[in-house]
Formats: C-alpha cells, structure tokens, sequence
RNA sequence: GGCCCUAUCGUCUAGCCCGGUUCAGGACGCAGGGUUCUCAUCCCUGUAACUCGGGUUCAAAUCCCGAUGGGGCCGCCA
C-alpha cells in the first residue's frame, strides 16, 4: 500500500483577547517553520467565538505584530464567520445522540476541586427535551464522552495516554450557533485539512478531547505536537506578573524582530551546532520538530538583550537610523545618523538612543563640575587644560574638522601629560556631560567646531 | 486533590536514541585581564551542571525501575 503523501498544512489560531504574546508568537513561529522547511502551508486563524472578551483591536495588533515579526500565513480565517459550518456539524452530532443537551446549572467548584460533569442530562427524553426548551430554560451542548482510554503519538513526547472517564461529558457549545473552542478546533482543523497541530503543552490535555471528537465525527486525526511552555523566572508559565508578555511590548521598547525571531526560537529548540546567531532563511534550512525540547524554558531577558545589541550592531548607519526616528522625533536625518553612528556599538535596545545622545541636542549642557576632573584635578590644572584646548582647537578649521584630524592634533598633546585622560576626559565631560559616554574625537566631530569652542567655553565657566 | 508532561552549569542548551572517545562542549550572565580618557564594542582567561536511590553492565549523563523536585490542565475562556 502506497500511502499517500498529503501537504503540510498547519496553523497558529490565536484568540483576539489581549496584545499577541511572545508564547503565542513562538507558536506561530515554529508552525511556520515547519511549514516552510516542508514546503507546507501555515495559517492563520482568528479563534473569536466568545464575543464577549474578542477584540479587533487585538485581532489587528495579532496581524500587525506577527507580520512586524515577518511570520506570514498563506490563508486566513475568523471563526465568527463560520458559525454556520459549526451548526451544522452540532446538529449532526445532536441528531445522531453522540452530544445531547443539558439543562444543569454551571459546574460547581467544589472545595477548590472542579467535578467531572454527572451526566445527568445524558439520556432525557425528547419530551423532557422540548418541555425544558418550552419554558425557556437554559442550556448548553455537551458531547456524550465514551469511556475509554485515549492514546495518541505526540511529534515532541512521544506515547501519551489518557482515560476518557476522568475527562467526563465535555461542553462543546453554549447554544447552536455559539461554538467552544474544543468543537471548533476540531471542525476548523478538519476542513482546514490541518495535518499537524503544533501548540503549547497547556493544550496536551485538550487534545483527548478534541481525539474523541474527531472519532466521533469521522474526521482523521493530524497528527499532534505538543511544544514546551516558556517561562518566568520562578519557572512558572509567563504571563503578565512577570512583566512584559506581548510583542507589541518589546517592538515599543526597541528589541529588533530579528532579535526576537532569533531569541525566541532557541527557547526550547536547538540544532545542535554551535551557531546560535540565525536568521529566518537558516532556522526555516535547519528547523526540525525532533529537536525541540521537552521542558519548559525560562524567559531570560538577558539574552534577548544580548541577541539584540548583535542585530544592531549588523545594520547599516542608514537603516539604524530610521529605525531610530521614533525615538529621536525632532531629529532630522543627518542628525540621526550622527546619533546612530555614535552609539551603535552601546545599543541594546532602539529606545536606549533617547537617552545616549540627548547632549546633541541641548544647546546648554548640565552637569556637575566635579565630572570634569580627572582623577585629583585641581582647579587651576583643570583650567589650564580647558585653556589649552580651546587654544588647539581654534586652529582647526571648519574643514579640517573630522575625527582623524582632530585625534592626530589631539592625542600627541594627549600624550604630553603624565596620563592622557587629563586631557581627553575633561574634554568629553565638556562635551557630552556625562561619564560615560562616546569619544572625544567623533563627539566634537559630531557636534562641530562651533558648538565644541561653545562647550569649552562653558566648562571653563564652571570653575 | 486527580490526570498528564518533565528533569545536564544561575539561564538557554550540546551530548542521551546507537553505554566506553567527556574528570561533560557552546552561548548568555557573572568575575578577571588585554585594547582604552570613560562606557560600549572587540579579544583572551576563568566560573559553574549530569536531582536522588536502586538495578542492568567489565563500563551509565547515556538503558530499566522507583522516589523526589518542577510544570501544565482540570470553565457554559481559548
């Protein structure tokens, strides 16, 4: 028997109610992945049938965040247009007796412990049926659970087992045109002919669920894989109490997507190699399922930052420095580059730029005097350096002033001294007001001949 | 509480399937050093782990069993 080779088609179906997270991002990516590596199809799914808590403005940060990332869906859909589709699937399961519906209260919590649904309402009869409907009781639909064990190959786990009776007569929807997810996962994953269902590991135990249906239905089953959870520091899975957990997020404080792309697909998969700096084009030609972990992974922001600092440092003047306009709004692109240029190689995140470079724009600088020396300075020393400066540099002229001129002329004077930063300290202090800071040299350059005689003029001011 | 998943440096992980080549490799972080006026970049060095207990075997991080730890789920949310 030839079997027949069916396409890849798997998808990421996010429900729009919160900003998209990083765990349902990283989902998304690995389908995508997998998709690509296999000359598959990846979708994308808007999980909407609660109305009450969907949002379009979450569905839209969803497309906009997971296009920002560069993860692209060949087809699209919105199970509130579909509702019709599910009915029609829901009345064959009431009218073949394999769902039935149920006029018991909510479920009760009972001492902190949820209880298996009785069954109560598993065999009333048609009469009862319509008397309940008659007087306008409320119901819901529930699916008549087998009692049996569920086995099934996870791609990730391998063998997992569950027995039906502990999973009990499970809600599939509130009325006939309000699907829930389990239902509508199943419905959707079958017309949508998904082959692979790859998800989070808190979906493992909604997956004998959804196997129950699908038997139930007739519908084949994909096949299931079920990847690690990321985690917050306390190795609990991440979410809001642990800070920052949607995309939009780390895209608002500067975290490139390549970062994230890069980050978020070394939690909890690795090709074994010891390249770890991968762009989309590679993960897609090394990406495999059997390498993905098994365990949870921790969210560890130091290394986003890391990765982040290394994507920056890769981009080209022009290119950081758009990417900078955001944060420096009344920079005009010679500006922008300037600041860019100056401080690519301290950047960790965009938003950081702000901050770096604000002595480019501020015509008086405020520091505290005491910056100024160098280690045990006098006042009289210090002037005489600031004297000296100024002398020097008012020799430069306009067009002699870059960084190699100023350095040749500079750093022999430099040399002169006991110790070089009695006069290159006192000079970036002068021009940047800060301890730390980008050098001298590109500083004046940046700042040109003006505004540096200016600064000077200023330190000496001070004293 | 029940069910299920899981377990290598602080963190992400390689190695485990096919036991010996590993007193366990890489990266982040951290510490120290070099370059350097500062900070960063860059380079070098160091730091630190096979959860525990039983087996199996000449030999176990690697195979088996158990315990313990951690996590997830248990909704008329997804």
């Amino acid at each position: 028997m030839t079997k027949e080779l069916k396409q890849i088609r798997v998808r990421i179906a996010p429900s729009p109610t919160g900003y998209l997270h990083i765990g349902t991002a990283r989902s998304a990516l690995f389908n995508y992945l997998f998709a690509k590596k296999n000359k598959g199809k990846f979708i994308l799914r808007i999980e909407d049938t609660d109305l009450e808590r969907s949002d379009k403005k979450f569905e839209k940060d969803i497309i906009d965040n997971l296009k920002w990332l560069g993860i692209e869906w060949d087809e699209f859909y919105r199970q509130s247009e579909r509702i019709e589709t599910y009915a029609k699937y829901l009345e064959k399961l009431l009218n073949e007796g394999e769902a039935y519906r149920c006029f018991c209260p909510q479920k009760q919590i009972d001492g902190g412990v949820p209880q298996i649904y009785s069954g109560k309402c598993r065999d009333l009869s048609d009469e009862e049926i319509k008397k309940n409907l008659a007087e306008g009781k409320k119901s819901i639909i529930r699916f008549k659970s087998p009692i049996k064990k569920v086995a099934f190959k996870d791609l990730i786990r391998g063998k997992v087992e569950f027995d039906s009776s502990l999973i009990g007569d499970f809600s599939i929807a509130k009325d006939i045109t309000t699907p829930l997810y389990n239902f509508a996962v199943v419905i959707d994953d079958f017309e949508m002919e998904i082959s692979h269902v790859i998800r989070g590991e808190d979906h493992l135990s909604n997956t004998p669920k959804q196997i129950l249906l699908e038997e139930a239905l007739n519908f084949p089953q994909p096949q299931f894989g079920h990847l690690p959870l990321i985690l917050g520091p306390d190795r609990s899975k991440l979410s809001k109490r642990h800070g920052a957990t949607s995309v939009t997020e780390y895209r608002k404080e500067g975290y490139l997507p390549e970062a994230i792309i890069n980050f978020m697909a070394f939690l909890g998969w690795n090709p074994g190699g010891e390249k770890e700096i991968y762009s989309m084009e590679e993960l897609i030609e090394d990406f495999s399922l059997d390498k993905v972990q098994k365990g949870g992974a921790i969210f560890n922001i130091q290394r986003l930052n890391y990765l982040n600092g290394v994507y920056i440092r890769q981009k080209s003047i022009e290119e950081l420095a758009e990417l900078c306009r955001l944060y420096l709004p009344k920079a005009d692109k010679e500006d922008l580059e300037k600041a860019v240029s100056l401080y690519q190689d301290r950047l960790k995140k965009l938003s950081e730029i702000a901050e770096l470079t604000d002595f480019l724009f501020k015509d008086v600088l405020e520091y505290d005097k005491e910056l100024l020396k160098w280690k045990d300075m006098t006042d009289g020393e210090m002037k005489k350096v600031l004297d000296n400066l100024n002398k020097i540099l008012c020799d430069i002229s306009e067009k002699e002033w870059k960084k190699e001129n100023l350095e040749k002329i500079l750093m022999p004077e430099a040399e002169r001294m006991e110790d070089r930063g009695t006069l290159l300290w006192p000079l970036r202090v002068a021009l940047t007001g800060k301890k730390a800071s980008a050098g001298p040299f590109e500083v004046a350059e940046a700042l040109g001949k003006k505004r540096t005689l200016k600064r000077i003029q200023n330190a000496k001011l001070e004293i």
